[in-house]
DNA sequence: ACCTATGTTATCGC
DNA sequence: GGCGATAACATAGG
């Protein structure tokens, strides 16, 4: 589940067990997911390297790579990403797209199962937030930057909260659940949200985001009066009881309980 | 066969 | 230029 949580589990993970390991080979199975780098540029550009430090913006993971010139491989999960370190031995988990073999034996895979993630390098993480138009990462947006962007935006709250131009890390699924435990329906206009709605919006948020990441963005861990776990049309809404109702906002499939929100 | 799915991007219309 | 809607990308599961 690839939003801001699932992100940082992975980013502390590699962080964990991935760094300083010098690279000696890199595979790429499946060169679809590489962007804008070929697989042999990738395995020259890393081999003999270490992976130094990693570091999040919104749902991308930037990784420092040693050397005389600035180097970040740059990761991308898409809907279905993941990374799995182990020790190398046997075949290399299924839809394993990329590969980095230490030295050590052990190795790191990025597995995409749809392909909808991206793989690639980058000369520093403020270099690809600018190319990638990401606005700031949600966890380091500071409440009067917030409500700046807020104001300069139009249109629906979830529209704006889930666009990473405008804030970087927020997906569907915690798009939902911010919205509901904010009291506020998902297609709101923002015009009719007043300052304490979006004060209360933005503490919500990170309260949402960081007790996900807490709980190592697993779904079993999650709050049980979270509505995450009911994001099923006629489910009952653990705070009133009500129905859950499915709507589609953006073009994506959104949860509600119009009760609790505003009815919209 | 049909629908659904956590993300992003290009394109079209207003 | 911004915003909403739509299709596309690719794959699996119900």
């Amino acid at each position: 589940m690839p939003e801001l949580p699932d992100v940082e589990i992975q980013r502390r993970r590699l962080a964990a067990g991935g760094l300083k390991r010098p690279i000696a080979h890199t595979h790429v199975p499946d060169d679809r997911v590489l962007d804008g780098v070929s697989a042999r540029k990738l395995a020259v550009s890393l081999k003999g390297r270490r992976l130094l430090r990693t570091r999040r913006h919104g749902k991308h993971l930037l990784v420092a790579v040693d050397g005389d010139d600035p180097l970040w491989l740059t990761l991308h999960f898409g809907m279905t990403g993941e990374l799995v370190l182990d020790d190398g031995r046997g075949e290399p988990p299924r839809y394993a797209r990329v590969i980095l073999e230490w030295r050590d034996g052990g190795r790191l895979c990025y597995l995409s199962r749809r392909l909808l993630g991206h793989v690639g390098l980058a000369g520093d993480p403020e270099a690809f937030a600018r190319a990638h138009d990401l606005g700031p990462d949600v966890l380091d947006l500071g409440r009067r930057r917030f409500l700046k962007l807020l104001a300069d935006r139009r249109g629906m709250v979830k529209s704006a909260l889930m666009d990473q131009s405008l804030l970087a890390g927020v997906g569907n699924v915690y798009a939902d659940e911010i919205l509901y435990q904010a009291g506020i329906h998902p297609r709101a206009d923002l015009d009719d949200l007043d300052d304490d709605d979006r004060k209360r919006l933005r503490r919500v948020m990170r309260r949402v985001l960081r007790t996900a990441i807490d709980r190592k963005a697993d779904p079993e861990r999650l709050p049980r009066r979270w509505l995450l776990p009911r994001r099923e049309e006629g489910a009952a809404c653990p705070r009133c009881g009500g129905r859950v109702r499915r709507l589609e906002v953006g073009g994506r499939a959104t949860y509600v309980c119009p009760a609790c929100q505003g009815g919209g």
